[in-house]
DNA sequence: CATGAATGAGCGTTCATTCAT
DNA sequence: GATGAATGAACGCTCATTCAT
C-alpha cells in the first residue's frame, strides 16, 4: 500500500493511525535527527495531517519519546530474550551478544533512532533515551552480577563494567554500519571474545568459541 | 557609542579573539549542544559581537567545527602521550586508558563538548565529529596492531574491536559522570582489566595490575 | 462503541440538548472569555460531540450570541421586573439596581459572560453583546424619561445619562466582586444615593432612603 | 513620511523604532482587539520585520502591556493635570472630567486601545490592564476622599463611588463615540451634573454650572 | 577593527469546522 | 440522532546570517 494509497484511505481507527504516525516518525527521526526532524515531514509520510499526531500522540517532544520507548523496548526483548539464565554464564553473554547485531543488523532504522542522538542530558527531549540507556546497563548489569557473583566485583564495579560493555556493543553497531560485509556472528563474536578472554589472552592465542 | 570611547576599545589581535571566542563557544556547546546553543549567546559569552564570530570563524558549523577539532585534537595529544611504543604492550594500553580518564576528569567542558552531541551521520555539521572518532579508533587500532601482530587478527578485526574499545571508554566515561566519586584510576583499572584479561579471566580471579 | 451500546445511549430531544450546551457554554465562556474557550472544553463540559453543538447552535459565535442572549435578557427581566411604573420614580430606579446587585450576586457566571468580554465593535462576535447593551440603556432610558418628563432634558440627553448609569452600575459590580463582604443592599444604596442625590448632596449631609 | 518611504529607510536607532513599533500596535489593537490582531499585521503597520518586535518589545504580551501602559498613562496625566487641588472641590471634578472627554475626543485611538479590551481577569494579558484602571479609580478616590472628608462616607464607600464615577465616564465616552455631535464640554457637564446634583436634584430643576 | 540594526525563512502548535460512518 | 476522525489555515516565536555604519 503506497503513500497515494493511505492518503485516499479515510477514517481509520485510531490505533492504526497511531501506529501508521508511529512507523513515520522513526524512519524520520532516524534519518535526520530529532532536530532537524520537521513535523510537516512525518506528517507527509505518515500521510496524516499534522494536527493528528497533535491529537494522537502530543508534542513532538512525546513523540520522539514514544518512537524510542517502542524501539528500544523492542531491542531490549529482543536482547533479554536470548539471555536465558538457564544457560551457562558464557552462553548467557554470547546470546545476549548475538540477538543485539542480529537486532541491530535486521532493523537498521529502528537501531537508529535509538542511537544516533544526542545524548546531552540537558536537552529535556532526551529523557526516554536516557531511561533506556539506564535499563540497557541494568540488563547487563544483571548478567554479570549473576556471573560474578562473590568473585570480588562489587556493585559498583559490575555496573561500570555493564555501561561499558554497552557502550563497546554501540560502537561496534556503528562500526558495522560502515562495514557491513561482515556478518552479524562474526560482529558478534569479535565482542565476545573480547569481553571474555581479554586482549592479553587473545595475543595469547586462546579464543573462544560458542560450544 | 562616540568615536571616542571606540578608541578606548582593545583592538586585540586576531588570533586572541579566535581564542576568546572559541573559548566561549566550548562552554556554551558543551552546555547547552549543538542545537539549543545560540550564536547570540556564545557571542555574549565571548564579549565580542556576532559579525565577529562570522568573519573570524565563519559559520555556527564551523565553528562547532572549530571547536571539535582543538578540544578532540587536545584529547587525542594526552592519550597519544600515554601510548609510548617503547612501552610493554600492556603498558602501553594502561597509560593510554590512564592518560584518556586523566583528561576527562581534568576537562570536562572539554569532554562534554566532544561526546555529547548527536552524532547522526545525515547532519552535516558532524562531519569533524566523526573525523576526530576516525582518528580516536585508528589511534588505538595502531596500537593494537603492534601487540597482535601475527596473532591471526586481521586488519578489519584489529579495527573492531579499536572501535569497541573507544566505545567502552567513553561509555565508561559517562557512567564516571554520574557517579564521580571513583577515582580515575579506579575506572582506568577496570575498563584495563575488562579488555586486557577478560570477563571469563575476571571470574576466575585473574586480574591485571600495572606493575 | 458497538451498536449494542448505542442503543443504550440517551438519545435526548433536541431543545434538552440545546439547554445542555447552552449551560456549559456560558460556565466555560464565563471562565475563559470569548477568544480563550474553546469549542473542545465546551462540547467536553456539555456531555456532547462537537457536531452536535455545530448542528443545534451553529458557529461558535452563534453559540456566543446565544449564551449573551439567554443571560443577558434573564438579568433585564429580573431588573425591569423590579422597576414597576405605579411606584413613585425615586423607589421605580431603586428597585431597578437592587434588583441588578440582587442577580448580579446570586449569579456570577451569568454576569461574567455578559460582562468580561471585549466590546471591541470591530470584532463581528460582539453584535449580541452590543444589542444588549443599547437594551439595557433603553430600560433605563425609559425610565429616567418617564422621571425627567418636562424638565428640560432632551432625548439626547437622557439616553446619555443612562448610558452613564448603566456604566456606573456595571463598574460598580466590577469592583464589588473584589470586595464581597459588602452586602447588596448596600452596594446598590450608594449607587442610588450617588445618582439620586449627587455627590454635592451627599457632602452637604443629605441622603436618601427607602421610605 | 509614507510606509513604503520607512521602509526604505534603514537602522534608525533603537528609540525611534521602539517608537514606530509601539505606535503601529496602539493602531491595530484598537482596531481589532488584542486576539485578532496578528503580529504579522503590526509589522507590517510598522515597516518592520517581525524580529525586530520581538527584539525590543518582547512577546505579544509584553507589547500590548506596553502600549496599555503608555496610552493609559497620558491619559491619566491628562486627567491629573485638570484636577487641581487648589480649587474648590466641584470645580477639581468638573475640570477632571472635562480633561477625560477632551482626552477621549482627541485621541480616539488611544481610548480604543484602552477601553475596548476584554477584562477578564483571567486572562494574564490584561494584567497591566487592570492596573492602569485600578490606578484611574485611585485617581478619583482621591479626589472624592478630600472632597467628602469627615462626611461619613469611609473609605470603602468612597473607593466604590470612584469606581461607579470611572465607569460611568468610560460608558459615557463609549456613547459619545456613537453620538459625535455632541460637543465634549456638553457630554462632561451632563455627567458632572449627574454626579454631582444628583438625578433628584435635576428632576428638581437644580443644576451645576461652572462659576 | 568592530558593531547595532535588520530580516528571510521556517518551526511547533492550536483551533474552528466538517466529513464519513 | 450522534460521533470519532480528520484537516486547512493561521499564529506566535526564534535563529543563523548579513548589511550599513
Amino acid at each position: 500500500m503506497t503513500v497515494e494509497d493511505r492518503r485516499r484511505v479515510k477514517r481509520l481507527p485510531r490505533d492504526v493511525r497511531e501506529r501508521q504516525i508511529l512507523d513515520a516518525a522513526v524512519t524520520v527521526f532516524s534519518e535526520r535527527g530529532y532536530h532537524d526532524a520537521s513535523m510537516d515531514e512525518i506528517s507527509d509520510v505518515a500521510g496524516v495531517s499534522k494536527p493528528m499526531i497533535y491529537a494522537y500522540l502530543g508534542s513532538k517532544e512525546d513523540l520522539f519519546a514514544a518512537c524510542i520507548h517502542r524501539e528500544a523496548t523492542r531491542l531490549l526483548e529482543a536482547v533479554a530474550a536470548g539471555v536465558r539464565t538457564e544457560l551457562r554464564p558464557d552462553m548467557q553473554l554470547w546470546h545476549g551478544l548475538a540477538a543485539f547485531f542480529e537486532y541491530v543488523g535486521t532493523h537498521r532504522e529502528s537501531w537508529q533512532v535509538i542511537h544516533r542522538q544526542s545524548i546531552s542530558q540537558g536537552g529535556p527531549y532526551s529523557e526516554e533515551l536516557l531511561t533506556m540507556r539506564r535499563q540497557a546497563i541494568s540488563l547487563v548489569d544483571a548478567l554479570l552480577v549473576r556471573v560474578a557473583t562473590s568473585e570480588g566485583l562489587d556493585d559498583n564495579a559490575t555496573e561500570s563494567l555493564a555501561a561499558a560493555l554497552v557502550g563497546a556493543a554501540e560502537s561496534l553497531a556503528d562500526w558495522w554500519l560502515d562495514n557491513p560485509d561482515v556478518p552479524s556472528r562474526v560482529v558478534a563474536s569479535r565482542l565476545m571474545n573480547l569481553v571474555w578472554m581479554g586482549f592479553g589472552g587473545l595475543v595469547e592465542g586462546a579464543s573462544w568459541h560458542p560450544s
